[in-house]
DNA sequence: TCCTAAGCGAGACGGTACGTCTTGTCTTCCA
DNA sequence: TGGAAGACAAGACGTACCGTCTCGCTTAGGA
């Protein structure tokens, strides 16, 4: 069989059961969805599930998070601003409902340490580049980065599990007011 | 057999279920540690488990949380000190292998977000009371102490999933450094 | 637990699994019943029926084997005749359901043979005593008492799966006129 | 296409599947022994295999049978003795590997009997036209059939199972003492 | 010589059953 | 009589096969 007729058959195989997984965690805790949940919901067979993926976490993580970090990030592409996070929270609270099922269940923390680790990254670059000539931290780089996601990450959360009580452009703002201080006092002692 | 008796003898289940968890913590993640595991361990019976605790998670939170929520905030009780953590940081430096086991694991993601929720408690009550008579912030209290008990937590995590790499002293230097320029920005410019 | 516990409350799952085997073996081929099948029959839980059995076919042996040969041989103790196998006709006629049964599916082979092998041992034994001092066999004992389990199998089988078409004096009839020439002429050349 | 090339082509594959099967049952149990072993073995695609054979029983019985059963019978063929074994005996020792290896699974059952029945037909017509006019018998023509067939099956057995521990005449001269002295019986006792 | 239809290999797939594992309940014994 | 021990019902897990299917690739006559 050649490839293309492999990625073809494999890839809706695939994306059925991540469709199937986050459509589940709507109704239901992450950790009380079984494996028979997913296929079932997804029309596909006992073994074509563990053919993808080792088991349910690796589902979440392989296909799930693709989409939640391809959502949660790409929408920052293009921007020159330092952190552009309103379109973040415009984007979450159009797609409340899915984030929010994210946000239920038990295994979803590992999402959570995931985007926080891939925004702490992304962190940790667009500070270094924004640093100037000659200048240097207080804190260690990476515990800024960190700090800087982390903040971004829990009031995600805290959005999300207060119902969404702000406007995207006050939570944009919010988080602003949280990070920036620190940004400056850091980076300006640092002269 | 009189109420002491009982007493006396529940409490060595207890105790011994709650110290056969945290010994096991240390040798494997949390999510794969089975009743049965923990039931050997403390030389009991499985209906002893489910006398005491209603499952597992409940063993955690009621077991072995005590201990943690007591090291983690009883360290501070007595302090009239803003936010006093170098204690905390140099208690856990001294309760590495505990910390470190407790970080490990899935489920311990639950006692992080119940630290983080006591942690953030405490720092709206303080908070509050720190306030001057007819000043406001310009984020809500909430989020604000929501943002100070999460940095202190992330920085805790990032402190032990890097193997203790700065003093306690440093940890707590940096985390002032982190808070303490937000929360003057916040609270300065609600005059 | 003490042994009597533990025997009084297996023995009852053990009965209740032989018992749920048999009864299904009279609606479907064994080969088409499944461990669900006879778990949901004998209301008892998976992990029960692998406790005490292998799998289904240490189930059929050790459990239903149990009764086929108790029924099969016991009927014959306390007999001093050669070969009294009227009483064993009789009393297949009696379960002929319980022997249909056992007659149809597949894995009831391993019964037909392990039947075959116990006759065949009993009839070597028997045959060994019966025969006079000084005499020998022309076909070595082994095949003798083969030969005679066998035809006393195959009687039987084929009485089954005819549907009973001759009483059971008939078929003990048939049974010595089969066996009895013979073993008289492999005995008395062997004077 | 034409009716040669479809032949050609597929008697190939079915030759492939037989051999695959025959050979894999030297080695292992035939319920042992999955379809993707014989297709392995036999190097033809999974579809291929069930465009010629229902499952692995037809294979079985339509490809080895047919080997089997043309061994063990056309060696009879234009023989005017009343039963010829002693070339079927001579026939089995040479092909011994072939034999064992049907003697051994479970699923060989089937075979056995299988030529056991072949073997009771081909039985019930010789002794009809062996029968003297106006004789009959004592016992059943069907059950004097299957009995002199299960005789002849059941010694072929033993020698198999037991390494062949006699010489083809010696176990021929068995089978005619185990027999005729029977037949002779109930047919003498017929006039 | 090219075309075309079938046989074929490869293997993904839906599905069934397996034997294992864990949970929380329930029963029985023992101190 | 209450705690310990552990058998049990329930059911999810990951594995092994099954029989069906879809897909391109030979391949060998007929045009």
């Amino acid at each position: 069989m050649d490839k293309q007729t492999f990625d073809r058959r494999s890839q809706r195989s695939r994306q059925s059961l991540s469709d199937a997984l986050v459509s589940l965690m709507v109704e239901k805790r992450y950790d009380k969805i079984t494996v028979q949940d997913i296929i079932d919901r997804a029309n596909v067979g006992r073994s074509t599930f563990y053919a993808h993926f080792r088991d349910k976490e690796d589902l979440l993580v392989s296909g799930v998070m693709a989409v939640f970090t391809q959502h949660l990030l790409d929408h920052k592409t293009g921007n020159h601003e330092f952190i552009a996070v309103s379109d973040l929270f415009r984007h979450v609270e159009e797609n409340q409902h899915l984030y929010e099922a994210l946000a239920w269940g038990r295994g979803v923390e590992l999402l959570y340490r995931q985007a926080e680790a891939n925004l702490s990254q992304r962190m940790a670059e667009q500070l270094q580049s924004m640093l100037p000539e000659g200048q240097s931290l207080t804190v260690p780089l990476p515990v800024l980065a960190t700090y800087v996601a982390s903040t971004l990450v829990t009031l995600l959360r805290w959005w999300l599990e207060h119902n969404l009580p702000y406007s995207p452009g006050e939570m944009d703002s919010m988080f602003h007011q949280l990070v920036m201080p620190t940004i400056e006092a850091v980076v300006q002692s640092a002269r």
